[in-house]
DNA sequence: GTTGTAATGTTACAACATTACATTATTTTC
DNA sequence: GAAAATAATGTAATGTTGTAACATTACAAC
């Protein structure tokens, strides 16, 4: 299944604020500015990372304890994924998209740490489900991570 | 698929030793008894429980460095996985098999620390791999951890 | 404007992990 | 078997990720 992904940074941002609007949650200055660095630099960050990319591109020193509880509010309101695998954060390719989110299937460059997220199949879903309900495991946690090297890393060499 | 595990820890231990030898590799004592003790916990450990245990079980004290180093070379052995999702250790339940390793599938009790390791199908396997496939991406890492709550910690409550 | 709640700041620290260099143990070579 | 080479382990320092506890500030409701 292909879904439109995010087009450009003002437009995503505009969806997340209005979301925020509609659930009444609080989109302050410091959240959308983090959603925003999140939108610009094209690949996963670290809290650290996100830390001192403030910094730098706001002027402005920002605690990392502040920048932990922005991502948690980003994350609950699932414009962002954490990557357990790798402790880097990643704004979520379907905040523009309507429909609901499905098992994300998350393909992690280790080169340069650009992540795709295809969403995983109904049926490859419900299969996986089957394998695991077998042994009568109760799945908490819906998130495939995938490492490896993506097709243009794989061309640089 | 089912496989037949592991059954007592001498056992396990004398598989690795014999491994080890046929590879050349140094089986030393501390890398024994920390494979021992690995055995003897049935869950998984992070570097720094292991340190205690070995203190506690062994009286004497290992340093965390150590610990890595000899996790690292219990995993390149193929005698430990690394959950990376927990940052723990545990024990590969195929050590005294002689099928090659598929992927494998780790279901994470979070309660209790029980990992139940199950391998993939290889109908799972190949739809999964097309799925990633069509996106020109290369996997790295074949190890799919899923978290959830175990059956024995279910009928807890 | 006062008050209550949410957001952010500050400080301290816990847990996980690595680097660099020293020392000890084992194997290899002669 | 002694010297040299290599592998394993020890020690100290530090880096990275994350959380806890409490203070302060900003904002909304009344």
């Amino acid at each position: 299944m292909k879904h439109i992904l995010n087009k450009n940074t003002q437009e995503v941002l505009q969806a997340a604020q209005k979301q925020c609007q509609q659930q009444g949650l609080r989109f302050t200055t410091k959240r959308s500015n983090v959603l925003q660095l999140m939108l610009n630099e094209n690949k996963s960050l670290s809290a650290y990372d996100i830390m001192a990319e403030y910094k730098t591109q706001y002027n402005q020193s920002i605690s990392a304890v502040s920048v932990y509880r922005m991502l948690d509010f980003l994350i609950h309101a699932q414009f962002v994924h954490k990557l357990i695998s790798s402790s880097q954060y990643i704004v979520c390719s379907h905040i523009t998209c309507h429909h609901a989110h499905e098992i994300p299937q998350l393909l992690i460059c280790d080169t340069c740490h650009q992540v795709e997220e295809i969403s995983i199949g109904k049926l490859l879903a419900s299969e996986l489900e089957a394998n695991i309900a077998a042994s009568g495991f109760k799945l908490q946690r819906q998130q495939l991570e995938l490492h490896g090297v993506c097709i243009s890393c794989q061309n640089l060499h």
